[in-house]
DNA sequence: CAGTATCCTCGCAGATACTG
DNA sequence: CAGTATCTGCGAGGATACTG
């Protein structure tokens, strides 16, 4: 096989990494919660090419991760969403950014951004709630870096 | 472009992709949280080609993601460990392991186990700080579950 | 036991062109 | 704007055989 096959496993890790465990999942559900929701929006924070996110993004719908809806205002433009299946990468999507602060990006410096992009030059940080039942419940909230302008 | 190249963005999580994003990489951390710490170990555990597991271990080596020794008893077996920045990775994968037990392994079903192995079959939950500085401190334990025997 | 050494396959992603 | 359609290709991963 070329691509893994983690669904023989029996774990739920695998089972996860299986289903969200690509590239570019989470880094659109980053863009999300960043406030991006655009199918342009994606592609020109991304730099991916047009059929690889058009592809990328059915699955996440299928697999119930996202959910597609016409924009109230403009008929034509699509508007994306996190289902709450969605949302609930969001401890490990944090998680995994914080590992890439610490120990990639270099230490000490600042943490990157997940500034929200719907305030405008606000630069207002999100808070994003960690209320998975076994997590210890918290907020976490980013504070603007050098790294994600 | 084959594989991604999440390098050039300016962000820390797409960065921790790029390192430790790969398939693999997940589970054999899982695997050393869980005790496992051989290459035969992994090999069994995993049901990976010889050759894939080793090219995948001089990468953690070489990332700084685990460190390798002999054997102190066994001069001939190597012992594998997590480093600080593997032991790092613990948070995320157990985020991205819960997710899979609440939304792919089924919810309401038991979570999936994360059993140390150096108990033998005493089946001894293993806890693990979560203990980032910006991530609210508490332990996070693994009950037994039907999906890792 | 802990790996190398070869060879191969095929899925992911990229580039590009096109459409309602 | 938001995609589809086609083609191409690389490289992670696999199968297998072999070694100190």
């Amino acid at each position: 096989m070329s691509r893994n096959r983690l669904d023989h496993l029996p774990c739920s890790l695998a089972r996860a990494l299986d289903e969200a465990g690509d590239w570019w999942t989470f880094l659109i559900v980053r863009d999300l919660l960043r406030g991006i929701n655009s199918f342009d929006g994606f592609q020109s924070s991304l730099g991916i090419a047009s059929n690889i996110l058009s592809r990328r993004l059915v699955k996440l719908c299928d697999d119930g991760i996202l959910s597609k809806r016409k924009d109230a205002s403009d008929g034509r433009r699509m508007r994306y969403a996190l289902t709450p299946k969605g949302e609930a990468l969001a401890p490990s999507l944090i998680a995994l950014m914080q590992w890439g602060d610490e120990w990639i990006s270099g230490r000490g410096r600042e943490p990157v951004i997940l500034a929200d992009k719907r305030t405008g030059g606000q630069l207002e940080p999100i808070r994003i709630r960690a209320d998975g039942a076994d997590v210890p419940a918290g907020e976490i909230e980013f504070r603007r870096g050098p790294g994600l302008a």
